[in-house]
DNA sequence: CCTTGACCCTCCAGTGACTGGAAGCCCCAT
DNA sequence: ATGGGGCTTCCAGTCACTGGAGGGTCAAGG
């Protein structure tokens, strides 16, 4: 199988999918001319690596993944930490965000959005934010 | 006012305050020792750069709104339009995390955790997702 | 006067995960 | 033989910093 088709049944760009090879993830054979020829099994690891990038893991999470994945002894536990830890993660930008688009939303809501200058989101921009900043 | 001081009253570290004059963000004059000297207007525009980073602005959204902040014959308009088109920008990446979140607490809810190799989350990522995708 | 330590300077490289582009083979159909 | 698409490699750029090397400057204490 060439890289197009691998790319098509995958979704994953071919320069993704070489940039896999690079970093280690995946190691293709080679044709007599040079072209990468992907095995099924190669083309399975494709596609879960672009699903564990679409829940969001990290290449290295995906690295590791991958690792129990093909690993008949594993224990579900290393698996589940992983995860759990990356939803953590995914929680706390969520927190993140919301105070962001809560702060921002207000502030859209009360600038006039007209051709006078004045405008509450520069006037708090310029000021201290109004309550307790993180740490 | 040397960097120093500047990065403790803006609370932004010294080497992005370098960074900022890199990009032409600020800038501040020099000492004959050739140390930065800060005048206050470049405190305060050091400040509301902070801010407007907190709020998840781009440098180049930055740049434009420290433009709007300076003039002041701006419409209200302009920037009321940066801070929409960011706050939507927000509002798309909360979806998309939320979505993973979503997937993923499933994920982990349903995976026992012990030392089997039994392992929901690897199934699943082994396999399409159970439902559509997004184009 | 000398040293020590905290500051400050510049420049270069690395981060994460690709993405774009140039320059150049390879293969197939006309 | 020519044209077009697919494949190859390598280099550079993205974004917003961050770390570190290697070195100058300044103020205080001995």
């Amino acid at each position: 199988m060439n890289i197009g088709e691998v790319a098509e049944r995958t979704g994953l760009p071919p320069k993704t999918i070489r940039y896999y090879e690079d970093i280690g993830l995946v190691k293709p054979l080679r044709d007599s001319n040079g072209y990468r020829a992907f095995r099924e099994s190669e083309m399975h690891k494709l596609a879960f690596l672009g699903r564990a990038r679409t829940l969001g893991f990290s290449i290295e999470d995906c690295r590791n993944l991958l690792a129990l994945w093909e690993d008949s002894n594993r224990a579900s536990a290393d698996v589940r930490a992983i995860a759990k830890d990356h939803l953590a993660q995914i929680e706390a930008k969520i927190r993140d965000l919301q105070e962001m688009r809560d702060t921002l939303s207000t502030l859209v809501r009360d600038c006039a959005g007209d051709d006078r200058p004045d405008c509450p989101i520069l006037k708090s921009l310029g000021t201290e934010f109004g309550s307790e900043r993180r740490s």
